[in-house]
DNA sequence: TGATTGTGCGCG
DNA sequence: AAAGCGCGCACAATCA
């Protein structure tokens, strides 16, 4: 069937064993109603998507429970609204000045699914295998799109608001195909890399070569043939035996010590971080087909930052990078912010000064060159602490010099502070708000208020208020950053999919299977993002990359005079450096 | 025995 | 080198 003219929803819901798609109007009236078998769901969409009602946006319950069945049958949309992220950004949201009616809604307010990353189990679409926290119905899709787009329209900056539900949304559309692309990994290169540094694989149980010397190390190193460096406790009362005054074993401490079981002890730590984290066991439980696949979790942070979910990869350790491979005949294009946060920072507080230092380049620099601070350390140093509430330390005894410098910047982070210290919240850039405190809060503040408080009543109240000042501190600003790198990877998403296929390999292309001939995401880590693209489109890629950035900050602070710098790289491997 | 808590360390 | 934000994961210790 033909779409009326005209539309700009397609809402999708369940009805009985079917799936119902029911086109609107901007208004949100309906035109038309379409009932698809389950199996058929791609088909239907991918229908629409050649015809002019491709720049409609699809509405859904939850994003991997709609789009995992296109991802696996390679068809994309390109906008969606995802009903559960946004309910919680307007059920929160301070733009909002009235409690808007979605908040008795709280069926909507299910925490993301965790579900075991089984391959399956992505596609069932039977609610005894997968847990889904939210409604799937046609009728409660459209009752809370109706209820969401009200709360919008009745918000004091709702451009802000639909800017932030729709950045949530293509970032759930982005989490789902990352996963399906995944990213490519070479694992002969990981498995040099740990028979280099742990020596061979240990056959059943045991510690690999080198970790299991190292051991022997400590122990004669102690003189005690028991000692055992993999337990903290044991560990611990080990060193005090050698008449060692270290209150725990985190390696901080111990480089501070002399001491010959010292040196071999912090390679082991070292090496046994590598082995658990990132060994053998590691490779062969989440790297399937040269593709590492780690499940992304969309404002899975507080801040609206992505969490993740199984293999750990928002903390693939630097000397795996490696290990990241284009396939053949492909490049990675790597590309990271520098300084995204004191950007983010300098633009939301308007602050020209700062501004200013971030031009040239490198902003710590240009502090130092305005004469904030001496040096590119103190520089770091001094902003991470204005960002993040340092008020001791070398942090601390620099942020007078920046006050003066940046009043304006650290101004917004102050006032920040100073709200949440009060037990207000405080919202970002497009609109995300902190949750209140709990209840707990209260209990604390009372009870240090009374007449006959006790010192210790008051040391916890105080230290509690400034526990949570320095929270909304940081929300503000690395919330904001969250915002900017998901209109970042959104702008990009859309640029890349404008690239015409390469080759003509008529099996890939029947295949369906989504990137297997254009450039696409493949990782994205906060600030840093990789496309995995054909090598004849690497230089193209690395400038949609660029454009998508500056885009992105057009997008979010208009004419304010600041770029982002990004260092762009192109390679085989997604080394840096 | 299995579930929870604490420690330490990787990432931004 | 740890002060000062946000995470996930592995392992050992502890609790039930």
């Amino acid at each position: 069937m033909s779409d009326p003219p005209g539309i700009a929803w397609f809402v999708v819901g369940d009805d009985a064993a079917a799936v119902v798609v029911v086109a609107c109007d901007a208004e949100g009236r309906e035109l038309s109603r379409e009932r698809v078998d389950v199996a058929a769901w791609p088909d239907a969409v991918r229908r629409r998507a050649a015809d002019e009602t491709a720049s409609a946006r699809w509405v859904w319950s939850d994003t991997p429970r709609w789009d995992d069945p296109l991802a696996a049958a390679g068809v994309r949309v390109a906008r969606c609204h995802d009903l559960r992220l946004c309910h919680a950004i307007l059920r929160d949201t301070e733009l909002i000045p009235e409690a808007p009616a979605l908040r008795a809604h709280t069926e909507w307010d299910a925490a993301a699914p965790v579900d075991p990353p089984v391959a399956q189990a992505l596609f069932d679409w039977d609610d005894g295998a997968v847990v889904r926290g939210v409604p799937h119905g046609i009728d409660d899709a459209l009752a809370e799109f109706a209820r969401q787009r009200a709360a919008i329209a009745s918000a004091s900056d709702a451009g802000r608001l639909r800017l932030l539900c729709a950045a949530e949304s293509a970032g759930a559309l982005i989490a789902v195909e990352l996963r399906a692309a995944g990213l490519p990994w070479d694992v002969d290169a990981h498995e040099r890399l740990l028979v280099e540094t742990l020596g061979s694989r240990p056959l059943a149980g045991g510690r690999p070569a080198r970790l299991a010397s190292l051991a022997e190390d400590i122990r004669s190193a102690l003189g005690d043939p028991k000692a055992n460096p993999d337990s903290p406790p044991q560990l611990l009362r080990s060193l005090h035996r050698v008449g060692l005054a270290v209150e725990s074993t985190s390696r901080w401490e111990l480089r501070e010590v002399e001491h010959p079981v010292i040196a071999p002890l912090l390679e082991y730590k070292k090496l046994a971080r590598l082995f658990s984290a990132n060994g053998w066991a590691w490779l062969g439980e989440w790297v399937h087909d040269r593709r590492f696949r780690p499940v992304y979790v969309p404002a899975g942070v507080v801040t609206g930052r992505w969490a993740s979910s199984g293999g750990g990869a928002l903390q693939i350790p630097r000397m795996l990078r490696r290990a990241v491979r284009a396939d053949p005949g492909w490049l990675l294009v790597t590309a990271d912010v520098a300084q995204l946060e004191p950007r983010v920072l300098a633009a939301m507080a308007g602050d020209l000064q700062l501004a200013d230092a971030a031009r040239g380049g490198d902003l710590y620099e240009g502090i130092v060159d305005a004469g904030a601070v001496g040096s590119r350390a103190e520089a770091k140093v001094a902003l991470l602490g204005a960002m993040y509430g340092a008020t001791t330390g070398d942090s601390g005894r620099l942020l007078p010099g920046l006050r003066r410098a940046y009043p304006r910047a650290m101004g917004l982070v102050d006032e920040a502070a100073r709200t949440g210290e009060r037990g207000g919240v405080v919202h970002t850039w497009l609109g995300r708000t902190s949750a209140p405190p709990g209840d707990r809060w209260g209990v604390v503040q009372a009870a240090a208020a009374e007449p006959d408080a006790s010192r210790a009543d008051v040391d916890r109240a105080r230290r509690q208020g400034a526990d949570r000042g320095r929270f909304t501190r940081n929300f503000v600003v690395q919330g904001t950053a969250a915002e900017w790198a998901l209109a970042w990877l959104g702008d990009l998403r859309a640029r890349l999919a404008a690239f015409e296929p390469v080759g003509d390999d008529e099996a890939a292309a029947a295949s369906g299977i989504l990137f297997a001939r254009v450039p696409h995401l493949a990782f994205f880590l906060h600030d840093e993002l990789i496309v995995h693209t054909p090598a004849r489109c690497a230089e193209q890629v690395a400038q949609a990359v660029q454009d998508a950035a500056d885009a992105a900050t057009r997008l979010l602070f208009g004419g304010f005079p600041l770029d982002f710098r990004l260092d762009v790289k192109i390679g085989p491997t997604a080394e840096k450096e």
